[in-house]
DNA sequence: TGCCCGATTAACT
DNA sequence: GTTAATCGGGCAA
């Protein structure tokens, strides 16, 4: 049976934990898979959403860790974080893609697609996948409907460029999992 | 109050 | 490769 992530695995730095979610399953309300790309973002980084300081959309980022925060992009999508380190510090992990294990029949049916390559490949997708809305912004991710397992194998983690960034492009702050077919956008293989 | 624009996606050419 | 959709946040005035 697999291990259940404590509120305390959020408590490090940011760049710790984003590369340990990757092969973490998520589940909410039962349903989702193993996390396969995130993005991570740090107060002092331009591109975060905390970096100009708390207001009412980013107050969830500037709380204790092991949140959820979750933001309209473009007015259109949801997108899920899990905040990390120490209440204050303002740093998230963004989840940008998972690999389809439980509930696809229902994902499919929220996506409105067959091809499970598309079900969650991507913040927004994932969201509309899972249901997640502004309506789990700020809720613990130890309790349901949040269910996280920690991965019971070795994943291989590749890092690069974030995505669809204006600040910040060249920070190598994306993780993924090696040769995943779920990723939102491949890696650039290292030259 | 007004204006610009984005941690995206899907549907184009 | 390009672009419309769509709207709340954040900042200037």
């Amino acid at each position: 049976m697999p291990k259940r992530l404590t509120r305390s695995f959020f408590n490090r730095s940011v760049h710790e934990v984003a590369p340990d979610l990757i092969g973490v399953t998520l589940l909410f309300d039962g349903v989702g898979g193993r996390v396969v790309e995130v993005e991570a973002y740090h107060h002092t980084d331009p591109a975060a959403h905390s970096f100009r300081g708390p207001t009412d959309r980013n107050a969830v980022m500037f709380g204790p860790p092991g949140y959820a925060y979750v933001y309209r992009s473009y007015g259109i999508h949801w997108c899920v974080n899990f905040v990390c380190e120490a209440a204050g510090s303002a740093s998230a992990v963004l989840i940008r893609a998972i690999e389809p294990t439980q509930g696809l029949p229902v994902m499919r049916r929220r996506r409105g697609l067959a091809d499970v390559r598309l079900l969650c490949s991507g913040p927004g997708r994932l969201c509309e996948a899972l249901r997640i809305t502004d309506k789990q912004n700020g809720l613990a991710l130890d309790r349901p409907p949040f269910e996280l397992f920690a991965r019971e194998r070795a994943v291989e983690v590749v890092a690069g460029p974030r995505i669809g960034l204006t600040k910040a492009v060249d920070l190598p702050w994306r993780y993924g999992e090696k040769g995943s077919r779920f990723l939102s956008k491949p890696f650039r293989p290292p030259t």
